[in-house]
DNA sequence: TCGATTGACTAGAGCGCTCTAGTATTGAAG
DNA sequence: CTTCAATACTAGAGCGCTCTAGTCAATCGA
């Protein structure tokens, strides 16, 4: 059986503090302190000492205390939809951005239980120091609010509030890539089957008219209802398989495209070979071997890192010039789209 | 222009404290915590008094302090790998199983630049009371190390470890289910396109074998490799559209299932009339509606709602009798399963 | 009338850390 | 030998809250 080894009395049933550790070295607890936070202030030999003595305790710094005593959290808060894959693609690149830079990330999701704004009120609790908006469910008015509190990064979408920054891809310019793309391959009548009221679904809509214009081919071009979720798709290319098919059908996003591939497939009806088909977002469906989806790239760890780079640019008072960061996608041709016949 | 008006120097710059609100109204600090806090000890008319500076000032409790100061901080951690719709869909039952009962719930992310350990770091840095391990991808050793210091339960997968607690789907009974519905059906020939070396695979695969053998079918049942990914399910389609099909397939997960039938939907094989074809987890895929995959549900919320109540008793001394909860799976018959040819 | 009880409120000691303003102890320069 | 600066370390005041142990007045039963 063991006994306790001697020293000052251990607390038990507790995590040891900063002061067992200082106790038990024989130091005091700054100085500890100081060699947990590794800045410059002790000796080689303490600095050893120490350690060893934490790792013997098994001590583990108490965030909560961190948080509170220092004079900054280097915290950065990120609302999120935890079904949503783009949410989920960009908050992994906000956690290997943030990271270096000295700053933790802290998630705060939002659910059907868990209204955005719930959210972001324990990310305000914690004193984050900027908060990351991946869902921006808020109001224009609630926005305004805590933009005027820290900074605001809203990405993926734009913003109505003049305060908060955006970091997005430009969505013309994707739409613009596509068609490009579309019209080399020697397509000319080209459907798009929107997004409906989703984020960016207007923009893409636009781009996409502007550059079927921009080829003459605004007379042959076709927008129609979609949607963001795949039955969305399903139902565009039910829709589209009733009557003469397009040369080539350009999706909202990846996910309207699946749904809308599986109906072609199911009706017979072969990809590129009687119509090619484009998505939107690379997301990892897109690079499903079966599929190799044609798509539009909006890079989302480079997303992600602007994000994190404008907010630390904000906390850090460096010069920002332009509120709103949008990035150029580029285009992923795989197998969806080939020749016209 | 508007005055400061008369009262303490308000100090600015900085969110108000509790302090803040009770120099305000005149009161001492430890009242408006109790105003804050909703315990019982103040009277309704310096409640109400309180509540009216606290929302003047948008005072906000801090929640560092709390925890902190708190003798408890109900705090459950969850830790869980973005990407994975699983630990999503199991996330969201935390959280709307924890609030209720007086539960905030941490995320922690498991990314390819963080790894588990990581993430189980971070939350024992908040000293979280509990934590919910959905991608337990840990070594035994550690988990034991962690499951001395708090009460650990592992979601959706043996632990090998006796001091965690399980809660989990019963596998064996869930393909049991699966092989009953389809030799209802007529079906005689089932293949099952396991799930390799993913959590749950070998008590599916064995479950599988048992249930076709209770039913006289171990001659005419196949095993064939598979995964967890679409990717899977496409290749292991492929491999059984080179020879004589059976009369159903059963695949590891819903995942599966969906790249399967996007290979057989390419090559003109019908399902159910040709092939009856059967998923697994009832994530959302398989209820879109142009694919009406029928699936085992392990039905998530209650599978979240076990696990936050296993944890909360624990920590809350409550008689616990087995360590591992096993729910029954239930069938989810839609439109991939049909009666044989 | 008087102790006992109750309700409303306060004082003050932490929680475990950070960080400023120090105190010794060196060693080298003048 | 003094002076200066650097290095190694410590004391102690917070950070914003919770919570125990009170105080004080009003109410009540006997």
């Amino acid at each position: 059986m063991l006994t306790e080894p001697s020293g000052p009395a251990t607390r038990l049933d507790r995590p040891p503090t900063l002061e067992d550790v200082a106790a038990r070295v024989g130091v005091s607890r700054s100085l500890v302190s100081i060699v947990m936070r590794a800045v410059p202030g002790a000796s080689q030999a303490t600095r050893q000492r120490v350690l060893a003595v934490a790792e013997e305790l098994n001590y583990r710094p108490d965030g909560r205390a961190r948080l509170l005593a220092g004079r900054r959290t280097r915290l950065l808060g990120v609302t999120l939809a935890l079904n949503n894959p783009f949410h989920a693609d960009v908050a992994e690149g906000i956690y290997a951005a943030a990271e270096p830079l000295g700053y933790q990330v802290v998630l705060s999701a939002i659910t059907p239980s868990r209204a955005a704004s719930r959210a972001l009120e324990s990310l305000l609790s914690y004193r984050c120091e900027a908060v990351v908006l991946l869902g921006a469910l808020v109001s224009r008015k609630s926005l305004g609010v805590l933009a005027e509190r820290l900074p605001v990064v809203v990405v993926g979408q734009r913003s109505p509030h003049p305060a908060v920054d955006v970091v997005r891809a430009d969505d013309a310019e994707g739409m613009r890539l596509v068609v490009d793309h579309l019209v080399q391959l020697g397509h000319r009548r080209i459907t798009h089957a929107d997004g409906g009221r989703a984020p960016g679904s207007a923009a893409r809509r636009n781009g996409f008219r502007a550059a079927m214009k921009a080829h003459g081919l605004a007379d042959v071009s076709t927008v129609i209802a979609g949607g963001e979720r795949e039955e969305d798709g399903a139902a565009a290319a039910r829709t589209l398989a009733e009557e003469r098919l397009p040369d080539a059908v350009i999706t909202y996003n990846d996910r309207s495209a699946v749904g809308l591939l599986d109906v072609f497939a199911r009706s017979g009806i072969t990809v590129p070979g009687q119509v090619s088909v484009v998505g939107y977002d690379d997301s990892q469906v897109a690079r499903l071997p079966y599929l190799r989806l044609t798509t539009v790239s909006q890079d989302v760890a480079v997303l992600a890192d602007c994000a994190v780079r404008r907010a630390v640019a904000r906390l850090e008072n460096e010069p920002v010039t332009d509120r709103e960061m949008v990035l150029a996608p580029h285009l992923v041709v795989r197998g969806t789209t080939g020749p016209a016949s």
